[in-house]
DNA sequence: GGAATAGTGTCTGTAAGACAATATAGA
DNA sequence: TCTATATTGTCTTACAGACACTATTCC
């Protein structure tokens, strides 16, 4: 892998001229990457997309949705995201936010590698998986983790998307994102609690989600088993709400 | 830039087999690297350590500490961020965080660049700048840019990380790496104050530092010119504290 | 004593936690 | 009616904001 041509010794006359005669292969550089964990709520629990890989390295192991970056039709890293998560779930502007970067020279066996890691918020219904070329599933998470063996790192890049989902969840109105249109108050706290992976009050549950001012009330009621509860959805253009405190839960110590 | 050798086509007969054939010249790679935005208050200001560039692209113009992966000797991209921060600073092991990774076609006139940006806060005090071969200074900043026209996009870069900075001082207890090794409550309440560009309450904020348990009381008082201040040191192996509490100030809205 | 900065007392306001109480459906 | 779920009332608690008050130094 070390590359073998001379550093650049010439001097340039300008910028232009220095770009004229820039070589990019002088340097070698690392792979590049983008991975985006899906997550939605359904069946009462969390769950990630996943993948069966269908080359080589970790040929036929599930990952998360990724691929690079396509120097010539993308045009960001956000470009690369929203077009994998598009050719695996046909969903176009879900809510997507960039997580962080891991770059060593483990993760992947060919070498140097760098990923950056978005997460999106998708609401389950609706959405029909794009089966293309390879498997694809939705796998739920207990402690952290899916039950099957993930390629790369990605049992860690899970784990860590799923610690950084669970602390936004304590002081944002992040799980809106994950909601059908049309959704009780009750069902959204339900989200709140299978994300949190605890019970919550409902009194203070709904003085916050007021408080937030991010849903309107619809007219029609949901007639479930007992007493109908109010349908309620979320307005336009409202951007994620951050409440001023935490929910009570350990994120010091 | 376009790569013309053919994609692969061959198949394998296992992992290692496919290692062995592997071509990572293949596909072309964007170029990747790391920046730092380092952070230290003194004159009453937040400054950022900037870096004259001796070499095209932008050559002679003022940039944020970074560089490329160094792809032998670096094993983790968050090397890449401390050796360059030591090379400049001298400094070990400051308070480093990953704040974001920028990649997008035009940022760099080279052509596709990923940049992963880091944070770093020093105390001012005892930092000796490396004087290499290019000029090395602090710069002030005063409404969220500094006065020098920055390469790259780094006048943006910085605007986001002074944004992240900002916005976690009003519920953690970073302001605390950004102190000498002694010092008074008043000082670590300037600092608070400067990065926050606004006066706080000192009672609250002596309640939340008395909270957050992070300081120890030394026997030294300062003598300055009036009633002498008790100095205090932050606690051995203390992490960054989050207050359940945000200061209040504008988050939403 | 006066000025300046360090540090405390204490009242108010806001929102979370706890939990009891009430409301509305179907069986 | 009873049961289950939806929804509200209201008391307590924790901590931020406001601001007055006290403490300690130098002049």
């Amino acid at each position: 892998m070390i590359n073998d041509k001379s550093p650049i010794t010439e001097t340039y006359n300008s910028e232009a001229d220095f770009l004229d005669h820039y070589d990019p292969t002088i340097f070698d550089r690392p792979s590049t990457s983008v991975d985006t964990v899906i997550f939605t709520v359904f069946d009462g629990q969390l769950q990630v997309l996943i993948v069966k890989r269908t080359n080589y390295p970790f040929k036929n192991q599930w990952a998360l949705v990724g691929g690079f970056i396509d120097l010539e039709n993308d045009e960001t890293l956000e470009d690369t995201a929203k077009r994998k998560l598009e050719e695996k779930t046909g969903v176009k502007t879900p809510y997507l936010e960039q997580c962080f970067t891991i770059g060593n020279k483990q993760r992947d066996p060919r070498g140097w590698s760098v990923t950056t890691v978005y997460f999106a918020l998708l609401p389950h219904n609706k959405i029909q998986l794009m089966k293309g070329a390879n498997e694809i599933k939705w796998s739920p998470i207990m402690n952290n983790q899916v039950q099957e063996l993930l390629a790369f790192d990605h049992t860690e890049i899970l784990r860590q998307a799923i610690e950084r989902l669970r602390n936004k969840v304590l002081y944002t109105s992040l799980p809106a994102y994950l909601m059908a249109e049309k959704f009780t108050l009750g069902d959204l706290q339900k989200v709140y609690e299978i994300i949190l992976h605890r019970p919550l009050e409902t009194k203070s549950f709904r003085r916050r989600i007021a408080k937030a001012d991010i849903l309107e009330e619809t007219t029609e009621m949901r007639q479930d088993a007992k007493r109908p509860a109010k349908l309620y959805r979320l307005k336009k253009d409202i951007n994620t709400y951050f409440f001023l405190r935490t929910i009570e839960g350990a994120i010091n110590n």
